[in-house]
DNA sequence: ATAGTAACTATTGTCAACAATAATTGGAAA
DNA sequence: TTTCCAATTATTGTTGACAATAGTTACTAT
């Protein structure tokens, strides 16, 4: 069985389950960084025609997951540290003013949501300590729970959909250090506090150290090269 | 003569051509908002196939100029003033930020080129008191080259490329209030002393100050309607 | 032996026919 | 008259064949 697809696809045209195998398959390194893609060979291989395949691949290139070459085929991104650091600066900007937003905007509902999310995460971060793997995902969650929390439905998806992508495909191929689950746990109480308080600017400010302090993180990768 | 292909395309693929045929064709107001677009009709229209203008489709719906419903169709979209107010708040973020990255990454050769385009600026408004359609592309080239100044690729491309193509949709079809060019273009000035002195603080202030007195002007639509 | 060129091959780009789904129209029953 | 259902129609989704371009190989000439 060459071709593997006993899958539950939720949407309903060939192109849009395409999109999302193949984002699927580069997010999590399948397919690996600047690879060649062959139309030939993956219209093969997901057993669909080429036609709905260029339609899916189009969607990957808006959302550069891919970069095409006209009568050259595409090839899978392959993002260096300098440009993750470009998506990083975005990212503070972005997620700055989600979190201004969100702490004038978020319900209170929302709000004692989010403070047992990180409730959640603290058990968690207590119960396995070191378990960086965790708190990738808990890491994400409260973010794009601030994002959500913006309510405003275009920086959501900006940010937490399409560069959120590309933060994950970089971390599940570059080892990263082992980062202090407890010390970002901390930084995440601090942001929520000043949202549960409804101050704008300080929620802002914190939410752009926060993720300063991931970038600067990243800074190191730079030194490794050099 | 129904098809009036007699076009200089730079791009070497067609659905790349209409992509961009149809990218003008949404933003001037040709093909008006809301408008159901049929494939059909437009292939006949462009004089191509299914295929490729399959594809160009495809890219729009990855720029959201467009939405798709499967099996039923697509549709330009249709900016309310609520969905332009979450886009000028995702670009007080994002152009901040870019005034922020030029006082600290823009050559100064940069920075005099920006100089002089605001003393060309400055006479142009002496000129034309009042003729607020330069302003309009003033305005936007004082902003994109602050985003070029940024040396941010990605922040270039998806703020001065993508969400201000959909700007300029808004403002074509919205008759825009007679906004003062020279207030701006003060403004403006004092964004760029502040690049010049390399005080990344204060430019960053300054741009989300400018953007923000746009989004309240923005706020009488909202006024208007109800 | 190497550089240049021409023919070839493999891959991408385009097309028109075919299949499947959604919208529409018409009719029958209440 | 209105509502529900069925058949029709028009549009979207998919496919395989055809055309054009880029990359490769082989051959010739210096």
């Amino acid at each position: 069985m060459d071709q593997m697809e006993n899958k539950k696809h939720s949407n309903l045209t060939l192109a849009d389950n395409l999109r999302d195998d193949l984002m699927s398959a580069i997010i999590d390194g399948e397919i690996p960084q600047g690879t060649k893609i062959s139309e030939m060979e993956l219209a093969k291989r997901y057993g669909v025609s080429r036609g709905p395949l260029r339609e899916a691949i189009r969607s990957l290139e808006g959302l550069r997951l891919v970069e095409r070459r006209p009568h050259a085929g595409v090839r899978v991104i392959s993002l260096n540290c300098e440009e993750l650091r470009e998506i990083y600066t975005i990212r503070e900007a972005l997620e700055g003013m989600a979190a201004r937003l969100a702490a004038t905007e978020m319900s209170d509902e929302e709000i004692a949501a989010l403070g047992e999310l990180l409730e959640l995460h603290e058990t968690q971060v207590r119960e396995s300590e070191g378990q960086s793997y965790f708190r990738q995902h808990g890491d994400l969650d409260f973010h794009l729970q601030i994002l959500k929390g913006s309510h405003n439905r275009r920086l959501y998806k900006v940010m937490g959909e399409e560069l959120y992508q590309l933060i994950l495909m970089y971390r599940r191929h570059s080892s990263q250090r082992p980062y202090r689950a407890s010390h970002a746990l901390d930084e995440h109480k601090q942001i929520c506090k000043a949202i549960e308080a409804r101050d704008p600017e300080l929620a802002e400010l914190l939410m752009r150290r926060h993720i300063q302090s991931a970038t600067n993180a990243l800074q190191s990768c730079i030194e490794e090269k050099t």
